[in-house]
Order: structure tokens, then sequence, then C-alpha cells
DNA sequence: ATCTAATCGAGACGGTACGTCTCGTCTTATG
DNA sequence: CATAAGACGAGACGTACCGTCTCGATTAGAT
């Protein structure tokens, strides 16, 4: 009994999962490694062992691909902690999202697949379901447990907030393409919530 | 006195002026028409009757030869008039941002130039130096003055109020990629301004 | 049952022998009309339908797939009769070569491939393997045969006479350039027996 | 003054003798060292500081160029001595030459010249006036000498003679592509002298 | 000695072929 | 029948050379 998994039998089939788990990790391997641009259909096949007939069956671009690959290697954080400070909370998850855009080394990786997605359909897609909308709905709801424990205005407009926020340091990321780390997170979070009322 | 500047005279030289502007022609007309994907060296070369080797010669990748075009074509508007009142003159510049973005179609056009600036450094370096620091420097400038007429404090941070900003925008087109017309722009404004103290 | 065979059904795989006879009709009419500098990887693929990829993948070098296509426009004869006479045997052979030099306007076709063949080993080695060498292969069973019958000295040098008779003709043809039918065929064959003892 | 004769003085005007014996240096260095598909008018101006106006204006083609710089090198020998015996001179004669063939390194040389001399014409020219018809005119003289002694018969048929002799070589270089070494040169003259009566 | 006309270098230009790569579709053979 | 293997048409990549051309610098020959 071979403790190889995959003794790369042939033609013949090979069970679903055994095929997608292995698909997943070539081409976590090509994203982290050589950049959103490795990740063909071609080398992941050539790669993983599967066929590009099975890639094109399960996955609409190579970008979704990348995606999924993506969110399976690194499980993003999706959790928003109440800790009954806003202001604290939201400090908390922006310090916690400048450090993996910039220490993580994984600024690189979400500027590429997002780059990518403003072409590719699918991609965008798999992006905005799997992990921006989510997110946003997770401060949402954090921002609304504010209002309701009055630390923030009844009246004060949600979606800007967030858009300020997360959109400070995307600003800089993708459009400016200066260093994050210059952002002041604090006077930041500061500023958003003083000018929400 | 001839009328006909480019009677195409076969094979040996043309003067560079003209064969650039019938380059970036061309280029603009199928960013225009088709998208950054089709912008590539055969198509362009094909298209405007220019060589590949000359296209190499002039721009070092494809992205950078688009960036160009969508200047030539659509002369961004860089100036930030001064009508003394602040908010209203930071209401004024984002409102025909957000109008650009949706009503003039160049929502998809510069969403897939930034996206492609991601993974080309050339893309990237020319969007930067023509179009996203220039912009926010004469936003810079034009919140100095506001702090030198009293209309915002001495300690404003100005870079923070630029990302909040335009920030929230892009935050919209590139990562949420919802529709930007719900975007209020007078309310965000607002926010940023009262925020900055 | 279709009688169709080549619907031309767009992109996928083809039958490899279609491809192959289209490839190599393309390429006969190629060199027959223009020459073997027409012979081009680029040009075959244009004008055979098939992607340039297949064809690298068949033939190692454009002349390679030059002298395939030779040979199977014009199965080359490589019978050698033995009627029992060496003599009228030879001027035979040799009559219908230089006729075929000559008239048949294949000269220029049988210079040119052997000119390309001095830098192109792979066309060298399917010159010499598909037609040089068998047919001094023949021509070298032809005068055993008339060693054995006494026809030819036992000890005569037959790979000597075989270099003086076909070697005349491409010494006109290749390095001298001289019309080829002054040559007296059967004073250079009766020049050549009696030579060889 | 300078002893040195050409101290690349920028652009303007250079004598033509100094432009063309750099030109016919640098060529042949490209053709001993790299073959002669490196001899094209792009690296000849190149590397010889001369520009590819000036080079079109005194060759017809890569090829004659490539010749021209062939004979610059190696002044072939076309002298052809009378010893009064007819049999050695013309095994001195042809034993060198297939010396030259095979140890001299110029069988790869000679054979691509008259490989490219197939397809064009310039070269063909330049090959046959400077190079192959001489020296069948010299054979010839020398047959002719040796018919005057009666070393050879009155009718004896000159050209097929030579054609035998150095088509013989030709064939085994040009055509078989078969070790020259193998030839025995003093039988290849003894069975031609037989054979001419 | 001065001017003028020819000639050179440098190299841009449109064209074409090279050999490689990826794409998305398709066929075949294996299990 | 789902899979692996991989052939196929399409077409972009970046490079090399072709032959034609402009341009400015230099020199040689005529004044």
């Amino acid at each position: 009994m071979s403790a190889e998994p995959s003794p790369r039998r042939g033609r013949g089939r090979r069970p679903a999962a055994e095929v997608r788990s292995e698909v997943l990790a070539a081409a976590g391997h090509l994203l982290l490694t050589e950049g959103i641009h490795a990740v063909t259909f071609e080398r992941i096949a050539r790669e993983s062992g599967a066929s590009k007939t099975t890639l094109y069956k399960w996955w609409p671009s190579s970008g979704a691909l990348a995606a999924e690959a993506f969110f399976t290697r690194s499980e993003p954080q999706l959790e928003f902690p109440d800790t009954g400070d806003l202001r604290a909370d939201l400090i908390a998850q922006l310090t916690s999202f400048v450090a993996l855009l910039t220490d993580g080394g994984a600024g690189k990786l979400i500027s590429e697949l997002i780059g990518a997605a403003q072409t590719d359909p699918d991609l965008a897609e798999a992006w905005s379901r799997t992990y921006a909308l989510p997110r946003r709905e997770l401060a949402r709801e954090r921002l609304q447990a504010a209002q309701r424990s009055g630390q923030l205005g009844a009246d004060a407009d949600l979606d800007i907030i967030i858009d300020q926020l997360w959109g400070a340091c995307y600003h800089r990321l993708l459009v400016l393409r200066t260093p994050l780390k210059d952002l002041d997170v604090e006077r930041l979070v500061t500023c958003a919530l003083r000018g929400a009322q």
C-alpha cells in the first residue's frame, strides 16, 4: 500500500475531490510564487495532473480558479469582533487589514486579483460574493450595533463610513500605489467617526 | 502646398510625429470600442499601419500605450477651480468625477486601466505620473488654500481627506463593483470635512 | 456516412491525416510556384489552414517540410531496372535523370533543395534518407549484379563509378551552373565503364 | 599625424577603400566563425561600422558580399602546375582539393556558399566567375597540354573528365554528405584517365 | 583657401518570418 | 461515462533581418 495519495494512474477517471484539491493546490502555488499571470489553465493542468477538459468544466475562467485557490489557501478572516468599543474595533480591523496588505505580502496578491477582476467577470463575481460583500456586511452589522448602543448617530450613513475607511486603503494600494504604512489608521478612524456625526 | 499630409510613401521612413499620432488614434479606437484586451501591439500595428518594431521602440508595454492613448483622447480635466467655497468646490469636483465614471462610460475604461496597472509596471508608472499623482497634488493645493483661508483647520490631515473622498469612489468602482450613482456625494463631502475638524 | 471530409469545423481537433495532406499540398504548391524561399511555416500555416503549432510539432524545419512535400508530389522513381545490359541500363537511368533536371523543370527545385540542405541539417537528413542514399544503393546493387554476370570486373570500385556518373551531372547543375543538355550521357557512361576496368 | 588609419571619426565620409576593407574583414569573420547565415547586411553594418546604405550600394546581395569576403580571405589557389606527368598532376590537384574540403575546414564554408548560390543569383554569378569557371579552364588547359604531349587521346572529352573528377568530390560533399576522406583519389584519377581512352 | 556636392554614419520605418506561448474547442483512449 | 492526454486553429508575444528612406556630419573636388 502506497502512502502516496495520487500515484498518477494514467488516463482514466479519478475521484473528483482528489482532482479538485490537487488543482487548487497547484493554482495556489503558482499564484503565490509567480503571480496571477502564471495562473493559466495550461500550467495548472500541467502541474496538477488534471486535464484542461476538467478545468474548463469546473471553473469559468482562470481568474475564478485563482480566486478560489486564494480563498482556499488563506481563509480570509471574516469575523468582526464586537468589544463594545466601536472606535477600538474599527482600528483593530483596519490595522490588521493594512498589516495584511503590507507585511503579509498579500498586498501584491490582492491587488493583482482585484486588477484581474476588472476584466474577468467571473473573477469579479467570485471576489465580490466570497470576500468583498460579506466583509462589508459584517462591517455594516458592527456599525448598526454601534447605532443601537448609541455610539453612532442613528442617521449616520453606514456605507459612506465603510467606503471612507476601506476605500482610503484601497486608494493607496490600487490607484496611487503609495506605501500603505504611511497611513495613520487611528486618525483615519477618528476622522470618519467624527464626520459621521 | 500639399493638402495630403501622409501619402503613405511605401517603405522608407515617415515623420515620427505622424506615426505617433496614427498609432495613438488606432490604440484609442481599440480601447474605446473593444476594451483594453484588444489593445495589443499586434492589432495596433495592423490597424495603424505602423510596424511592431516601431511600437516596441517607443512604448514599453501595450498597457503604457493604452494609457497614453487614453490621455490623448480624453485629456482629463486636471484643473481644480477655487471659488472660495471649499465644500462647493469639492462637491463639484467629485460630482463631475462620478459623472465621468458613470455617464461618460469612462468607468469601464478607467477600471480596466487601473486593473491592468496592477500587473503592468509601465502602465502603473504612466498612470501615476500622468493622472493620479497630479490630481492628488491639485486637490492638496486646494485644501492648503482652504487652510490659509481658515475654512479648514491648520492641523487637518489633507491626505486622509483626499483618500477618503476619492477612495470612497474607487472602492465602489473597483472593489465592491456596486453602482456609483447611489453614492451621495454631498453627504460624503460633508462627512469628510466635518471629520477633518 | 458523410461525404464531406472536412467541413472546417472551427477550432477543435481535426484528423491528423487530413491536416497533414492539406499542409503538404500547400507546401508543395508554394515550392513549385514560388521556390523554396516561399516555403515558410508562416505562409504554409496561412494557406493550408493549419496552425503554426501543428507544423512545428510535426516538422523540424521548413526545409524538411519542403522535402517531404517534394517527395509527396513527385514520388521520385527509385526503381533501377535490370535488362541484363549494364551500359544500356545506366544510360537509361542517367538520361531520365538529366531529362528530369532539364525538361521536367525539377532542376531548379532539386538544386534549391540541395542548396538549402547545406545549412539545414533536418532537410539534409530527409534528403539523404529518402532520396540520395536509397538511389545510390539501388545503383550499387545493379552494379553488383553486373559483377556477378561478368559485365563488370570483380574489383571495380562501385562507389567511384556512381560518384563519377551522378557527380558529373550534379557538378554541372550545382557548381558550374552550365546547361545540362550539353552533357553527352552515352559517352559519360562509356568512359566510366571503360575506366572501371 | 595619426598612425591609426581609422579613428572612427563620427559620421561624415570615409575613404572608400578603408570602408571596403573593413566591411570585407567583418563579413569574413562572420562567415568563418558563425557560417553564412550570420552574414547579413544588418550584422556586417553593425560590426564593421559601415552603414547599410553603403553596403546596399556596393553589393547586390549578402551572398555576393560573403563570396567576395571568402575570396579576399583565402585567395584560392588557382594555379595548376604542369610537371609533365598528367596523372601525378591530377592526383596532386585533387588531393589538395579534398584536403581543403576536409582538413582545412573549408568544406563547410564552400558547401554553404554553393548551397546559398542556388537561390542567390548574384552569389552564383560571383562564384562561377571568380572560382568555378576559371578553375575548370585551368584544368582544361592542363588536359589540352596532355593531349599535345600524347599522354591523353586527341579525341578525349575533356569536360567529361573534369566533371567526373571534381563532380565525384562535390557529389559526396553536397549530395550524399558522406565523408570525403573515404574517397580514393588515386583510383579515381586512374579510372577517369583510363576511361578517357 | 573656400565653397559645393557627393558620400558616409546612423538609424527610423513598414514588412515579414521566426519560434514560443496560451487560449478554448475538440477527439481519442483509458479506466 | 467521466477522465487524462493532447492535437488543433487562432492569434499575441518579442526579435531579427529585409530593403527603403531621411537626416546630419564630413570630406573631396571644383572654384
